[in-house]
DNA sequence: ATGACTGTGTAGGACATACTACACATTGCT
DNA sequence: AGCAATGTGTAGTATGTCCTACACAGTCAT
């Protein structure tokens, strides 16, 4: 699945009940010209910017980060985060790599826990 | 300390002892034009590609990460294992964010003794 | 059949990225 | 004086990113 079939998708189905979520009002509310989105929705165009799939994100209520790594972006804040610094998040985060979800999470519960 | 400071005074130590460091030899050995690496090293030109960074990390014997970090990148193969599951790093970075180095470090000393 | 929608096609443009090619001036050696 | 090596200035290119502006064709209701 790749960005533009997935949000093209999610519209549709939003749109089922009432014509709220069609390519123009969608398009509007985020700021967009029409025929762009629609590109974007049909792979034409390559996926628009961060802060522009962080609108979409709000607007079809989606997760932003999901989103963008649909996109194969990742959040500006956690670029921010790891280039602050980078050996150690570099080093984390190749440990986590093939690591099953459930063990993350555990990880993360962990760490919020504050056992540190 | 921004990019080109930091590889021209690392590339300027190196020359210390021998002409081997000179901006002219070191851009042939990764393949660049001599003036584009001037240009890198006095801010005139933007960081180059990540491939070229790590070319430039090899020559200089830094750490490639280190060294993508300080041109604003985070290293491809991080993005992609961030991009292949977003939500779970996403939580886990910006759980680890405020942490200071030593607690990230036993973190990763759990995960990579396997307690988990 | 007109008007109001719908999605989409065409044709750009402004700016950034990532470079090359080559000439030039300075310095040090012989 | 002449050559080699140094760093750098100028000019230009190809490609990618991220969009806009506007026109067009089809559908649906009145």
């Amino acid at each position: 699945m790749n960005f533009g079939n997935y949000i093209r998708d999610k519209r549709e189905k939003l749109s089922e009940n009432g014509p709220t979520y069609t390519v123009r009002k969608v398009a509007a509310r985020i700021g967009l010209e029409p025929s762009y989105l629609s590109k974007i929705e049909r792979n034409i165009a390559a996926p628009p910017s961060e802060a522009t799939i962080r609108r979409l994100a709000v607007a079809l209520q989606e997760d932003p980060d999901f989103l963008l790594a649909m996109a194969g972006k990742v959040s500006s804040d956690l670029r921010e985060i790891i280039t602050k610094r980078p050996r150690l998040f570099a080093e984390i985060i190749r440990e986590l790599k093939d690591m099953p979800d459930h063990a993350v999470l555990r990880v993360i519960r962990e760490v919020r826990d504050g056992k540190w």
